[in-house]
This record gives C-alpha cells, structure tokens and sequence, in this order.
DNA sequence: GTCTATAAATAGATAGAC
DNA sequence: GTCTATCTATTTATAGAC
C-alpha cells in the first residue's frame, strides 16, 4: 500500500482499461500494457498474480468510474426525468469511441460470456449499478414497474450501441439517442 | 474442388463456426478445431492458407444460413407483418443459446471491431442482408422510412440479447421479444 | 519495490513424406 | 489429399539480482 506502489498499480489498471476496451481482454498483452506503461512486464506480478487479477481490477475502475457518472448525473436536477436524460447523453458524448470499439461494459460482457462466467459476472456488476440507478428514477416517476423499464433502457442502449459500431454508423446512434430521449420524456403515469 | 475434399472442408467450417460462436474467434486455436473435428492441424492448410481464410469462410457459411431462414420466413405468409413476426421468433428459438453465448453475428461483429476492420466489415455482411430484408418489409407495409424501422429492429433485438446474456436473464428476453412482436403487431400507417 | 532473464506452454504456420 | 514433425513467435508466469 505504499505511494509509489500505488500509482505503479493505478498506471498499470489505467492502461489495461483502456487496451481492454479498444482491443479485448484476450487480444490485449503483458507486452502491449507494459509497451503503454513503460513498466516492465515483470513488474506486473508484484502487484498482480494472474492476468484475471488485473482484469478484476479493471472491473473495479470501471465500477468506480460507472459511480462518478451516476452522481453526476444525480446532481444535474431534482427530476428524475431530467436525471434520465443526462443519463443518455454518455452515448453522445462518447459517440465516436462506440462506434469504433462499442460499449465498454457491454463489450466485455459479451467477451467473456465465451471465456469464463465467473468473470462474466463480476464484469456485469457494473450494470447491476446502472440498472439500480435506472430503476431508481422510474420509481420516483412513479413507475410499480420500474425495474423492467430499467432493463428496456439498458438493452436499448447496447442495441443501439452494437449496431451503430457494426455498420459504423454515427448518424444512426444520433437519431436513436435522440429518440430514446423522446422516449424519457413520454414516461409518464396517466 | 473433389468430394472428399469439400467434405473436410465443410467439416472444418462447421466446427470453427460452432467454436468461434461458443469460445470467440481469438480464442478458438487450431488445435481446438482439430479436436472437434479429428482433423489433424496441418490439413487445415491445404484448404485455408490462413486463420482469417477460414474466418471469412465462417462468414460465408453463416450468410448461407441467414438467407436460409429469411426465406423460410418469406413462406410463411404473404402478410409483411406475419413475416417479421416470423422472423423475431429466432430470438424465443435459440434463447438457451442467447443467454450463454449471445447473438452469433452481434457478439462476432463486436469481437472484431477490436481486431481488423476489414474481417468486421466482411462479418457485417449477414447484417446487412438482414436489413435490406426488413427494409422490405416495412415498406411493403408502406413505410416511407423502412431502413430506419429495419435498424430499429435490428438494434432492438441485440439490445435484448447483450442484455439478457449479460445477465443470462431468460424471463428478461421472453416478456422484452413478447413486447417487440407486440410493436411489429403496432406498426400500421395511420 | 523494481527490473532482467528466462521458463513453460501454446499459438499460427511450414516442410515434406506418403 | 492426408498426415507427422517441426519451426518461429508469442503468451503468461517465475526466479532471483539489485
């Protein structure tokens, strides 16, 4: 736990969140997050046992970084409504990263759903965080149903997300994005 | 071109098409396929001269295979609307697969916007034969914007199958295709 | 804590006998 | 066309000096 331990390790989890998005967990190398790190490969293992280590780590940053979104988003209205909407901005704010690379989460998922469950399941908990979050707000919009509407609003996303990186199409993500905030806005008890 | 030949052939594709959707491409080695198949490794280089070749061999198959079923789905009605009601119950059909493995175009498409843009570009083809099929549809239906509710489509059924493998949630896929076919059952042009 | 050297296993790919 | 043996490169991981 000593300083400069630590940000050897945070150096090392930053670089392997990054090589972990744009080129896969199994495509992604010792050599490639020692080649961005400057740290040598043998360095890794005092801080990491196995390579699914730095993966569970990376989980982690990402979980963290899922948490800082949300309270931003947490902080931008007393709506939840409002709250959703600046939710749906993280695919326009990142459009050219998905449609390059796709989701960050849902990528990972997908990957190591064919590689290890265990794995797969400690990837998805930062889902299961969104989706506590989503069907927060549509409680307080006064949804019974809110869970499900929280799930409806992550699988659109990820649709919307694998099509737009499949066909490389930014003007299909826009006009998607834009309608899924229609959508939001048409949440409404009658 | 010979018999026996193309039967090898055939063989391997099939295996490497199962493997590549169950494990992933960049997981599935030669010697994996050899295994399935009792091909011994160094046959596979009288058919392929590379991995890619039997990638793009696997994408051809799996084209077969989607002109296949959309023709089976072209025979079940002369309605458009009972056409793509057809067509969703691909996702109720293999929902034991969707849940542990994904969409075996989506999840291929995904692995390999990471890994070469040009085998994503040449995977993306069943995808876009898909669409024109659904495009067809909803303009036979009279919609003027068809390719745009094609997408929709498309990215709604992987939104639900990211979703549901993510959180190998089958309840999650059976009410979210139920709610699709309910809104292939809406589109009418008022 | 940091780094070099290297082990052990596996990958894709090749050469050549049959 | 089929198969065995092998090459070369790369992978994760370890040992041990500093």
């Amino acid at each position: 736990m000593g300083a400069k331990g630590e940000n050897n390790r945070q150096r090392i989890v930053e670089a392997a969140d990054q090589l972990f998005y744009t080129r896969g967990y199994n495509q992604t190398s010792f050599r490639d997050i020692s080649d961005m790190t400057g740290i040598p490969r043998g360095n890794f293992y005092y801080y990491f046992k196995t390579k699914d280590e730095i993966l569970n780590a990376v989980i982690d940053n990402r979980l963290l970084g899922v948490q800082d979104y949300l309270r931003q988003c947490d902080a931008v209205s007393d709506n939840p409504r409002e709250r959703l909407l600046a939710f749906t901005d993280i695919l326009e704010n990142n459009k050219s990263n998905v449609v390059e690379f796709g989701c960050p989460l849902g990528s990972l998922s997908s990957e190591l759903a064919k590689d290890d469950a265990q794995l797969q399941q400690a990837s998805v908990r930062a889902f299961e965080v969104i989706r506590q979050w989503l069907k927060q707000q549509f409680a307080e919009l006064g949804f019974s149903n809110a869970d499900d509407r929280a799930m409806d609003m992550l699988a659109r996303m990820q649709g919307i997300t694998v099509m737009s990186c499949a066909f490389k199409d930014m003007p299909f993500l826009e006009r998607s994005n834009a309608e899924m905030k229609e959508w939001v806005n048409q949440q409404t008890l009658n």
